[in-house]
DNA sequence: TATGAATGAGCCTTCATTCAT
DNA sequence: AATGAATGAAGGCTCATTCAT
């Protein structure tokens, strides 16, 4: 067993924290109203489409506004990434927190991933279609988010291995892969498709089917 | 058994008959230039910041040519969509001709639409990024390649489990979505990875994990 | 001999007096502050490339208390145009003060002009290329300190040619143009001049040429 | 005496013929029209006061027209800069061609100087106000035609010493900058003058006061 | 068919100015 | 008097599309 590489045991992350102690309550109100009229701008138009005005005017400030919070159009994408991203990671800690049994851990951060996105189609989107449209913000998803979660993954089903659980001639990564290909589908299907079903409820299917494939 | 509904036993679609009947083999090579050129830089820069004129110049002709061939710069991306659905579904029809195991026929669609992502780089780029950029192109590629393809998926399983060799309490919609995903991941992961791996080695495995996960 | 017309023997001008009157002297410094901050930045960066706010943070102030004590930013140039030329103003009235010698009047005169430039290179740079920058400024420039300082040279040629000590065939008007000139680029090339040099060493070279020219 | 060194004696440069030749006709002539439209907005309404869009309607072509010949705004007043530059150098070259005596030289130069000025007065005005607005564009004057133009003065200027016609102990460099200075300072004049002056009549003048300041 | 110069609507971003605190 | 967050008009520049040749 080991503990889980990508659950910050500690405090929350310094960025976040930095950007919100230093401004008022108000302040810290308006960067999340933008935050979150991009998100739903960006599901809706898509990034391209959707114009700094309109995400100003979703948010009911002035467009100049927009630019004494975030840098640039793009940053704005960028912090919808990482916002989420440190509230999820945040979240797979509080449920994998006292959680030892690895399939366990798996059906955990199956269900905390399809909740988190099917509790927002909006923010769903963004993550799993606009946040994925170059290859530019495409890299700096795979590369943390991503990264993270597929580690998670994977240190489950080695444990799982380990313990004599899981076939041990599958690789660890290549399982984490899969089952996070099989979620990731979930979630994109949910999003193109026009029926609302609950997306979370899916996450233990997926887990079955990929911890009966992974069984001895 | 059934009918591979995917794979088109009639002539050729009408949108590329009518258009490569009337024109010169000079003519479908110059169309074909401009969608190879359109591949390239959609896949390299992304869709937007890709301009009409770079694909132009790529493509060695002038910037107003493309319009002869092309409604529009959305028509491009739709046209590769298009063109490779068609050579895709047909490469499926000739890879499953004369299987009829499910599990084989499980295992020659994986094959395939590995093969044919790993093939083309920049092709796959589009397919798993460009195209899933707005949810205009990502409707029109859910509802009819994914369509198609998952049915093909769907038919073989449950063509499985009416042989009794798998599981039935499993949907076979459901499990196709997981399949899918799946691949869908490895190709995704093939693009994002530095590394220049052969992807469609991957197909046997992610199949072995899946019957394995299905097999009573 | 006459009058230098261009020295204002009566009260201060009714705009600064006015000002400075019912302010503290605690204001008074705050505008200076701006002003001298203003008089920097626009040196540096020019008059439409630097930012109100820039020249607030150089002055330690908010962005707002700018227009406490400015109309607009044009308001700014203005002020550093006519505060400066009140104190050019006043610093030539002291250095003519007493001196009839016609001859030595241009030797004080070209002196003090070089040398107020020489001790303040941002003013200089304000002055010899910022405010000319538009015919607006520049106008309001060339109808104010140029004429009263033209008057002054010409009124010192017009002696010196009634004195006998001048040709006469050369209008003092056009004798001033000429002398103004010479000071101007001096001032001019000093400012683009990557030599520190003491300007102000050049203008008995200026009016030696000069005088040398002009005389019998 | 010396070959005056600013004086291309060749082709015409490079750069403007190289542009020119590769275009059509047409083409050369909206390049022309641009420029004339920007130079004329330029020094009516100031550099930064003037918008692309008002140059492009002056000159009777679309917004998007302008940077097909230009790459930025700054870039139409650096073209302005340059073509008048090397239109006047050689307009220069030919003025002094075959003219041996320094002082007809001087005489010529200064003839030369203020006649093209005099010409067009809007040319004038971002020759002697707009091209001087910031330390950039300041710097690229100065060290280009203000160099050659020195120069050459510089050279005539010497070559009188050498001759024994100037007095020796004045610099040639600081005297050139004395005889443009104050060509400069009547330029500036008439520009600022409401007056409407043939400006090339005061080129002998000057020369005159200048000669005789340097005769021995 | 092919060209590529021309178009002009559209958008991100800046920044002088205001005003509630 | 002082602040600085908020405003929103304005403008430089891009680029998909057209059309005369």
């Amino acid at each position: 067993m080991n503990d889980c590489s990508f659950i910050p045991t500690g405090p929350m992350p310094a960025t976040t924290a930095a950007r919100r102690t230093p401004r008022s309550q108000h302040t810290g109100d308006k960067r999340d109203l933008i935050l979150k009229a991009a998100t739903k701008l960006f599901a809706r138009r898509g990034f391209f489409n959707a114009q700094v005005a309109d995400v100003a005017r979703e948010a009911g400030v002035a467009a100049g506004t927009v630019y004494l919070y975030f840098q640039s159009k793009d940053d704005l994408l960028i912090s919808i990434f990482e916002r989420t991203m440190h509230e999820g990671l945040e979240a797979a800690r509080q449920a994998l927190a006292g959680v030892s049994d690895p399939v366990e851990r798996l059906r955990r951060l199956a269900l905390v991933h399809l909740e988190r996105l099917g509790q927002d189609r909006d923010l769903a989107v963004v993550f799993q279609v606009e946040l994925r449209q170059s290859t530019k913000f495409m890299e700096r998803f795979s590369s943390t988010l991503l990264q993270d979660y597929l580690h998670a993954i994977r240190d489950a089903v080695a444990d799982a291995q380990t313990a004599g659980r899981f076939r041990r001639e599958v690789s660890p990564t290549f399982a984490a892969k899969v089952l996070y290909g099989a979620l990731d589908e979930m979630a994109t299907n949910w999003i193109l498709s026009r029926r609302r079903y609950a997306l979370a409820a899916q996450a233990n299917e997926v887990v079955d089917l990929f911890v009966n494939g992974m069984t001895t």
